[in-house]
DNA sequence: CGGCTGATCGTG
DNA sequence: ACGATCAGCCGA
């Protein structure tokens, strides 16, 4: 029931791919143990006539570089100079299609997820270690792409990882997302007609508990 | 709860 | 200069 997502999973379109992996678990072997989360938000970017995204208009840049290569690699790049955001390269080589991942549950890991969470992030969303099975305070945890990635130990030095290989991918556990919502990315006021696009995908969550068939354990 | 603001730096 | 952000602080 559990397998890697090999290549192919990730060579279709950002739009496939934003939805394909929501319930996905992204793994990762960091300093501190072996790290899990269930995808529950990604926006896509679907590339050189999105005017949302880095590659708009084929931008190619030391930066955006790692956009170009085929499905399956880590875009992460810095933003206001503090966070780091985690997409996924989509589609084929020289098409920049790629996937932000903007919210994730834990599931594996925990004492190191919490060790890693930016200290600001914890005061005051989450007083203290929350229980493993509080299911909505990870979650709130782990909310918004620069959390996700300080949760998880993603930095820069993670871009262009190959998500096919080892010590950092993803697996399918079987987690169907119960129902799908979708809506405007966010933060790309600048982006003309693009900033009303519903590119946004979220697993719709009760009680602050992202829903999933079965449900999350 | 909604809106504003400072932090902080790689990128173009 | 300016963000695919976050958290703290403001006023209502």
């Amino acid at each position: 029931m559990t397998e890697k997502l090999g290549r192919d999973f990730f060579r279709q379109d950002a739009l496939t791919l934003a939805r394909a992996l929501l319930g996905k678990t992204l793994v990762k072997r960091t300093e501190r143990g072996i790290v899990a989360a269930v995808v529950t938000e990604t926006e896509a970017y679907t590339g050189v006539g999105d005017r949302a995204s880095h590659a708009f208009g084929g931008r190619r840049t030391a930066r955006t570089e790692t956009m170009y290569r085929e499905g399956g690699y880590a875009y992460v790049y810095l933003i206001y100079g503090l966070y780091s955001c985690m997409n996924v390269t989509a589609a084929e080589t020289g098409n920049p299609e790629a996937v932000l991942l903007r919210a994730a549950v834990p599931v594996e890991g925990f004492g190191a997820v919490w060790d890693s969470l930016c200290r600001t992030s914890r005061k005051k969303t989450v007083p203290g270690r929350p229980a493993e099975d509080d299911r909505a305070a990870w979650a709130k945890l782990l909310g918004g792409p620069g959390r996700l990635c300080c949760a998880l130990g993603i930095t820069r030095a993670d871009d262009a990882a190959d998500l096919t290989g080892e010590g950092f991918f993803f697996r399918d556990d079987g987690y169907v997302p119960r129902r799908i919502l979708c809506r405007p990315r966010i933060g790309i006021d600048y982006a003309g007609e693009a900033k009303d696009w519903p590119y946004r995908f979220t697993v719709e969550s009760a009680d602050g508990v992202p829903g999933f068939d079965p449900p999350l354990m």
